[in-house]
DNA sequence: GAGAAGATTATCT
DNA sequence: GATAATCTTCTCC
């Protein structure tokens, strides 16, 4: 599948770009090795329209890759600590995204384990923050295009997968917690376990 | 300019 | 299961 193929497929509604990614993968090549991720497991956010997106109170400094245009990355920083990635969604303009959840190391297994120290091969890139640690993703792959030649950043059409992906509520938002937007390849070990929010603990009781 | 909350994870019990 | 770690971003004043 060319690469401008696949950004029309980006283009389109976000919950039919979500279920796409299944089975593609995301591969990052830097001076240390390459480190490839089959997508298993992935999160819609339609923009404008979705209280659980970032985008939805409009523009921000931090947002304006989502109103790009589509098959760029967005990478946040939350938690104080982690890292979260998406790829960008919709018709440029449109703030839709996909949050990339967990994944399959396929490719660069012994420099993924550099990355992440204590942990089994299961658990490489299973949660957001944890792929990211695994592909040395941070914030200056922030915007990168993902369908570019040279990028360091590619998404690749993967091998897929047969048969319906599953589909069930979001992980961890606040707002909107029930609209089953999460998209996962059924019954695969690296899709990370379901937690609903928990408000944040308040400094002084 | 201050305050609150966050698309999480590792660790301890 | 519960909680600490840790800092950026956004919202109000």
């Amino acid at each position: 599948m060319p690469a401008p193929v696949r950004r029309t497929l980006l283009a389109g509604p976000v919950l039919d770009v979500a279920p796409r990614l299944l089975g593609m993968v995301l591969r990052r090549t830097t001076d240390e090795g390459t480190v490839a991720v089959r997508l298993t497991e992935v999160e819609a956010y339609d923009g404008a329209n979705d209280p659980g997106s970032h985008a939805y109170r409009g523009e921000t400094p931090r947002t304006s890759v989502m109103f790009g245009p589509p098959g760029h990355l967005y990478v946040y920083f939350t938690y104080g600590m982690h890292f979260c990635m998406n790829v960008v969604a919709g018709p440029d303009g449109t703030p839709s995204a996909v949050l990339l959840r967990a994944g399959e190391v396929i490719e660069g297994v012994e420099l993924a384990r550099e990355r992440r120290a204590a942990t089994t091969d299961r658990d490489l890139a299973r949660g957001p923050a944890r792929m990211c640690v695994a592909l040395g993703i941070a914030r200056e792959s922030n915007a990168v295009d993902l369908l570019a030649r040279g990028s360091a950043v590619q998404l690749l059409p993967g091998p897929g997968f047969d048969g319906e992906p599953a589909t069930g509520p979001r992980v961890g938002l606040r707002e909107a917690p029930d609209w089953p937007w999460r998209f996962w390849i059924p019954g695969d070990p690296t899709v990370s376990p379901y937690k609903p929010h928990v408000k944040k603990k308040r400094a002084s009781g």
